[in-house]
DNA sequence: CGGAACGTTGACTGTCATCAATCTCTGTGG
DNA sequence: CCACAGAGATTGATGACAGTCAACGTTCCG
C-alpha cells in the first residue's frame, strides 16, 4: 500500500521494447489492492497514470445513480484525466490487485519534450487506446447482447487468456455487475446471455471464476466485430501463444 | 473541389489564438461537398487531417449493414486514422460543404517535434477529442433516446447555434439517419422522439430544417449529462454570446 | 410529371430492463 | 465445527421501450 519510489527497470531478459520504462526514474510506485480508486477530478494535484500489472478501470455516474464503465486499462495504457469527460465520480478503479506508476504531470511534459522517440511512443500508446475507446462506442452503439458478451470475451482471451489443450483460459477480473455496466446491459440480461453461451458449450465455467473457451472459431463468428477486437487487443496474444489461432 | 496550397492565414481580427495555423504551409486545404468521403484505411497514403469550417463524422459500417457514427468533428479538431478503429468502411465524411486540411503525417510530426508549443496544442486538443469519445460512451450506454436526443440538440446549440430573442437557433447539419446512426437509435424512433419535443415545445422545426430552442432550461433538464456536454462543447459558444447562459 | 430520398406515423414484435425469489459462495463469529 | 449474514449470481414473470415493417406525405431533383 505504502508507494516506493520506482526503481530502474531490471535489465530485460528477452522482453520487448518497454519505452514507458523511462518514466521510473519520476514516477511513484502504487500497488492498488481491488476496489481501490484514484481520483481524476480536477481539484486534485494533476497526475498521469501508467498501468504497469492488473487491470483498471474508468467509471463514471450518470444522474448519480447509473453506473458506466467508459475503458479498460491493460499494462502500458496511459491515463490521463485531460482524456476523461466531467462526469460525476469519474475515477479510476483497480478492478484487481495492480500495479500502477502515478508520474506527475510536469514529470511526464518534461520527458516527453526531452525525448523524442519517448514522445512518439506515446502518442502512439494514446491514439491506440483512442481507437479502443471508439470501437467500445461501435460495440454498444451497435450490438445486442450476445454480440457484446462475445466480443468482451474475446477481448478477454487476448488480454489475460492462456492457451491450453481445451482452448483459452483465464480468470475474469471482473464482476458481473462489472461487466454489465462496461457492455451497456443489465446484470440479468447479462447471466442469461452467459448462461445461454454455457449451455451452447461456447464457455465453460469452473467454480473459483475459471473461464475456459473450447471454441474461439464459434466465438468470433458471433462477434461482428471480432476482427477489430483482434486488431487492437491482440498484438500481445499473438506474440504470446500463437494457439490463438483460433481468434486471429 | 480541386486542393489548393495553402495560404498563410489573414492576419487576425479579434480571433483568438490558432495553433494549428501552424499547418498552413505543409498543408493542402481541400473543400468537401456534403457526403465526400475521406480514406482513412491503412492502404492510402496517411494523412492527417484539421477540420476548419463545417462538419465531419467519422462512420463505420458493423458487419457490412449497420452504420454507426463514431464522432463528430468540429472546426480545429484533428482526424488521424491512429485513432480509428479498424473497422469495415471506416471513413471520414463531410455532412455540410467543409473545409479541411490535409496534412501528410510526416510533415504533420516534423512540425510537432520543431514547435513545443504547437506540441502542447496538439496534445490537449487530441485529449479533448478522447474525452469527448468517452463522453459519447456515456450517453449510448445509458441514456434513454429522449436524453440522447436532449444532449445532442444541446451539443448542436452550443457548437453552431446562435443566440435571438426567441431561443437558440440553428440548422441541423445531418440528416435524421445520421443523428439516428450517431445516437444509436432507430431513425424511426428519432422521429418520435422529435415530434415528441416538438409536442411539448422543446424544439420549434421551421421549413428549410431550421430548428429553434426556446427553452434551453428544460433542454438541460432532460439530459442527465447536460454539464459535461457544456463542459466539452461549450467554450465557443460562452465566447461567442452570453445568451448561452440558459444552457451553462 | 414522375421519381428518389427523406421524414412521419401506426401497428406489431422482440429484446431487454425491472422486480422478486432463490441459490451459491465467502467470511465471521459463536 | 456449524450457523449465520451478506454480497453476488441465477432465473422466472412481467412490462416498457425501442426496433421493424409498411404505408403515406413532403421536398427536391431531373
Amino acid at each position: 500500500m505504502a508507494p516506493n519510489r520506482a526503481k530502474a527497470l531490471p535489465s530485460a531478459i528477452g522482453v520487448e521494447a518497454d519505452p514507458l520504462g523511462a518514466f521510473c526514474t519520476t514516477a511513484t510506485i502504487v500497488r492498488a489492492k481491488r476496489g481501490q480508486r484514484f481520483s481524476l477530478s480536477a481539484g486534485q494535484r494533476r497526475s498521469v497514470y501508467v498501468v504497469r500489472k492488473g487491470l483498471l478501470v474508468l467509471q463514471a455516474k450518470i444522474s448519480g445513480k447509473r453506473r458506466q464503465l467508459l475503458n479498460l486499462f491493460y499494462p502500458k495504457d496511459i491515463v490521463r484525466s485531460s482524456c476523461v469527460p466531467p462526469l460525476p465520480e469519474a475515477s479510476l478503479v483497480a478492478a484487481v490487485v495492480s500495479e500502477i506508476w502515478r508520474v506527475p504531470t510536469s514529470s511526464f511534459e518534461a520527458l516527453a519534450n526531452s525525448d523524442a522517440s519517448l514522445r512518439r511512443s506515446l502518442s502512439q500508446q494514446l491514439a491506440h487506446q483512442h481507437s479502443r475507446a471508439n470501437l467500445h462506442i461501435a460495440a454498444i452503439g451497435n450490438l445486442t447482447s450476445e454480440e457484446r458478451l462475445a466480443s468482451f470475451l474475446i477481448e478477454m482471451a487476448l488480454r489475460i487468456g492462456v492457451a491450453g489443450p481445451d482452448g483459452i483460459a483465464f480468470q475474469i477480473p471482473l464482476s458481473r455487475i462489472d461487466i454489465a455496466d462496461y457492455l451497456a446491459i443489465n446484470a440479468d440480461t447479462l447471466s442469461r446471455v452467459m448462461s445461454r453461451f454455457r449451455a451452447r458449450g461456447i464457455v465453460f465455467q469452473t467454480r473459483r471464476g475459471r473461464t475456459l473457451l473450447p471454441d474461439g472459431r464459434t466465438l468470433r463468428d458471433l462477434s461482428p466485430i471480432a476482427d477489430a477486437v483482434v486488431a487492437l487487443h491482440g498484438s500481445a496474444a499473438s506474440k504470446r501463444d500463437p494457439c490463438f489461432s483460433m481468434l486471429t
